[in-house]
DNA sequence: CGACATATACTCAACCTGAGTAAAAGGGAC
DNA sequence: GTCCCTTTTACTCAGGTTGAGTATATGTCG
């Protein structure tokens, strides 16, 4: 077996809302994710994440999920004789708490994917963004017809929905495709800000496993202050999914998961009829339930 | 930053069904999956697996997918001083082609998971292992509450459901407390044949990932052969599932995603009625559809 | 030819989901 | 104070989906 040494570097995808606005956290003026090494002292890979986080942020670190692996020769910056894995992890935290000794910075999700945010229609940039792809598609007359579909399929064009959850596949479209600057592309304000090396590849990563999570994991949850209304909570699954949903069924929706409970109290915040305030009800059946279950069971 | 050099491997869970049992390619009789290191001239790690898989065992490869990356302390055998990180992949394949160079084994995944096969009701190890996880955590008087419940609804005793998708959970309490020989166990028939460090953990993610994505995703068809029966199909969902399911609901089910198409020839080796054979449609739409949507949208 | 085995087709009630409407309860302008 | 505006909360209803079961077709084997 080769000697086949690499570096290996951790890269941590922090998530909070704060304001409606979902945000990650950033070092370089926004320009990267924070990262570190991982060590030989470390106990496992979360845990290294998880000490380097509280040391270098101060940050109170609650839900981390690995995300991906990445290794590609052609997306990080040179240095070709020897390999650097990056191991991404996404965390949730709470409404920003005091910046530590790095002083972080937060940015909003969609200044680097403006094309994600649907809460109020289609965006602007999303429009800008489907003529270049088609313009892409149109040059290669060999391999239009399926690149064409896979846009459609994408952002939802020609009749098909658009699908929150694709926000990887939508990026990595516009890296194909060479528009976005990451891969060559001149910078515009429809393609959204660029990051250092695949930084950004790994925060459409995080955003896409968390729109999928939300629906079948009481992760929100990890987002929010300990008391918060009903309005509040349907604004932050807003925010995250980047969609607008219907009142009434989303306030159904989550008391059929009898997963919060009044507190008692009531927040009059916001100009019309005072509401109720919510707790979330740590049950230990998390991991149990909602699980969707599409297979046709038999019994016997 | 300090010069944080680690080996890293790459391993493969590479699945197939045949004659209604999964199984996983396995080395050195069955004791370790497939892996190899990971290497300079690899562009990604995705091809560096695929080349490395290739090469050994002349499997065609089709469906590929990142399963985890672990760098434990305490799972993998000595060499404190450099560590070694494990990403492990999941890989789908058509029933048992000709072994290639390395003449590897196959072996069902309930080998290694006696307690995860419900086609015929629950098996017995299952009553052995809950009653050994039920000692256990009686052994303890304090955190006694918070591990019968884990214990309950991991393998559905007490009231909860037996949730198929649960394979890791229940793997992973397995070895917390210590009844796994990789644990410190002793050996046993119910507890399931062990595995070289951790690999037999990154099987049970393995088949917890395979059944999570079987229910949203047509990722079946990887392991089908061109043609083949609805009775067929509906046995390897059942077999990778560990689950009986309703005959009619299961028809039902897969005509309504339009995912298949007659034939026109029929199959007769069953001794009854001869069968229609289908074909996968392999559409574009793949990605795309299944999507589940939870959400409750609003639509202005 | 009839028993058997399997495949395929249909039914029906209970539940869930999308969509919309109506009533309640504060604050502020006049 | 009263009326209007805003937001929360409560209810309705049709259509679709799901769980469960029953009935019919079409081969093979004794």
């Amino acid at each position: 077996m080769k000697d086949a040494l690499a570096h290996a570097e951790l890269i941590a995808v922090l998530t909070a809302v704060t304001n409606d606005e979902p945000r990650v956290m950033t070092v370089s003026k926004g320009e990267a994710l924070p990262s570190g090494p991982f060590e030989v002292e470390h106990r496992s890979l979360q845990a290294g994440l998880r000490e380097w986080v509280n040391e270098q942020t101060g940050h109170p670190l609650g839900y981390l999920e690995q995300l991906y692996t990445f290794a590609d020769r052609d997306r990080s910056p040179k240095d070709k004789a020897r390999r650097t894995i990056s191991i991404s992890y996404l965390g949730l935290v709470r409404e920003q708490a005091a910046p530590g000794a790095g002083a972080p910075g937060w940015h909003g999700w969609y200044e680097y994917f403006p094309w994600e945010d649907h809460r109020e229609g289609r965006p602007a940039a999303l429009a800008n963004m489907a003529d270049a792809l088609n313009a892409w598609a149109a040059s290669d007359p060999s391999r239009r017809d399926h690149r064409q579909k896979r846009i459609d399929l994408s952002l939802g064009l020609n009749g098909a929905a658009w699908n929150e959850e694709l926000a990887l596949q939508r990026y990595e479209l516009m890296y194909e495709a060479g528009l976005v600057v990451e891969a060559g592309g001149e910078p515009g304000p429809s393609y959204g800000r660029p990051m250092f090396a695949d930084h950004r590849r790994m925060l459409a990563t995080a955003i896409t496993r968390l729109r999928a999570k939300i629906k079948y994991r009481p992760v929100v949850f990890e987002l929010m202050p300990a008391n918060f209304t009903l309005s509040h909570l349907q604004r932050t699954v807003e925010a995250l999914a980047g969609l607008a949903l219907h009142k009434p069924n989303f306030r159904r929706l989550i008391d059929q998961q009898e997963l919060i409970e009044e507190t008692g109290e009531m927040s009059s915040e916001t100009g019309g009829r005072p509401a109720k305030l919510y707790r979330y009800r740590r049950a230990i059946l998390e991991e149990h339930a909602l699980s969707s279950a599409r297979l046709p069971l038999s019994r016997n």
